[in-house]
DNA sequence: TGGACGTATAGATAAACATCAATTTGACAC
DNA sequence: GTGTCAAATTGATGTTTATCTATACGTCCA
């Protein structure tokens, strides 16, 4: 699994959910792995569409990727995306904080 | 105080933070109240882009106006941000909770 | 009631972006 | 290698949006 994690702004990581098509894809992704394909059949977009939106949420470091065979399949970095939310809030709600809970494992 | 708490989407708040303007604004009015005039002098855009931005952030119920004399004040609202910042994780990172830290009054 | 000041709106323009059809790239099977 | 399927890239197009100038609106004061 290529994990890109890339360290991006708040205006990056803001502008890579400020699209409704990324954000369907978001929802599909969210808990699984899903092919390129399976987005496309769920989408009422093309399949270059369905790419284009997916290399900006990898660029944002919002989603990862793993080649099986001729598919590629993609998930959402549910880590990454929380941690956006958090900066997010703690860079213009300082007032008002916002923590990620983190699960101790026993 | 003209509190308009909107009821937005998810995508309506990401296109609202999405812009490097804008969070410039939600910076400098997070936590005081701040003129228009105020933020053009601190911003190298034009009044009436200020104005636009202050449109787009109240319509997406992110900040709060009053009127004083001849000056609007606007000043962020940090718990709609901090809402919205929690609804996005919400919907897209069920598994990586984030929560906002409630204050308790004494 | 003017004028001055602060802000909002209207209209124009250029850049950014979402989308698609066509093509290319990559992986596998024969 | 050749064909096939899946995904990525390219190039074109229309829409959205950020920005500006010019103008209108709202408030206060003389």
């Amino acid at each position: 699994m290529e994990t890109v994690t890339l360290i991006i702004s708040t205006v990056e990581f803001a502008k890579a959910l400020a699209d409704e098509t990324r954000q369907k894809i978001m929802a599909l992704c969210c808990c699984e792995l899903v092919s390129v394909n399976d987005l496309v059949d769920k989408l009422d977009v093309a399949q270059p569409t369905v790419s284009h939106h997916l290399k900006i949420l990898k660029n944002a470091g919002l989603v990862k990727s793993e080649r099986r065979g001729k598919q590629v399949f993609y998930t959402l970095d549910q880590e990454s995306l929380a941690r956006g939310c958090c900066q997010v809030a703690e860079d213009f709600a300082p007032n008002q904080p916002v923590k990620m809970v983190i699960s101790v494992p026993e």
